[in-house]
DNA sequence: TCTAATTACATTGTGCACAATATAAATGTG
DNA sequence: CACATTTATATTGTGCACAATGTAATTAGA
């Protein structure tokens, strides 16, 4: 059986099923927050920027979470409509948008430290095999991004 | 510490990450198929079921994949616009729509055995911890699944 | 048997991802 | 300084995911 098509074989496909499980479970959560999975991402790199005192360009969040300005763009926007987020052009260069969190956006936290902790009680798997997963992925994931 | 929220440390994360990097390995091989990922997985599932020559429901491919109506019906409308498949209602039930491969997307299976070969090949990680990883993730979406 | 509930799939609408392209500002080069 | 190149973000278009809702066929119950 060298059956390198069957789809329990493809690593890929464990990837893809455990990525939306995971997501799907995040999803009732961030609901309190009104926020959708990849909006959480990007609150998680603002507020810890903004702890650091970094200012955050559009493309920092690029090169974090490796999406491009046509993800990034739209999403952002959203994210000031709601007022958690401020989107000001760069006096120094005009072509760069600087991000920065609203009195509203950066509270905003407070409420989101909850979340990782419901994530960790619902889910019914050990904690040192989600830890081993992890450290496997970022693995990985530093395995992909330097070669390949 | 209680650095609950910075992004190194949701494994929420590394999956996304993963997951997306890994897909984006597939695009180019898939590209010369003419199938996005999805479309590939829908594709795996048919060849897989068309070799035990069982027939295939939309909610077949569902349940495998866990992937609704609201994302498989427009996918597969478009494989059989491309004439891989055929979407003929059940006359025994005129509810289920079954699927079937055509000679063309029967045939398409020869091209994609060198998928997975020529994405093992360019990527820089050791079998061994590919199959750790899947091991991994296989334990953690058995274990979300059969408990909340 | 008539009706209510369920089932299977389709449709609509929102929000990513990502490719391709556009635009405008900054930088480098002669 | 002109002008080509590069850089940062925006726009457009396609294809998922997924929630919510619709529709028609089947099944279950009274």
């Amino acid at each position: 059986m060298d059956d390198l098509l069957a789809l329990d074989n493809q690593i890929c496909f464990s990837l893809y099923a455990v990525n939306r499980a995971v997501t799907s479970r995040y999803r009732p959560l961030l609901a309190e927050l009104d926020l959708t999975y990849p909006q959480y991402l990007v609150m998680l790199v603002l507020w810890e920027r903004a702890r650091a005192d970094r200012p955050t360009r559009v493309s920092d969040l690029g090169a974090r979470l490796r999406l491009d300005s046509g993800t990034l763009t739209p999403l952002l926007k959203r994210l000031a409509q709601r007022g958690l987020i401020s989107r000001d052009r760069s006096l120094v260069d005009e072509r760069v948008v600087t991000i920065s969190l609203t009195e509203k956006g950066a509270d905003l936290r407070e409420l989101a430290i909850q979340v990782p902790k419901k994530l960790l009680c619902g889910l019914d798997v050990a904690p040192e095999r989600l830890l081993a997963l992890r450290n496997e992925l970022n693995a990985v994931l530093k395995a992909m991004e330097i070669r390949g």
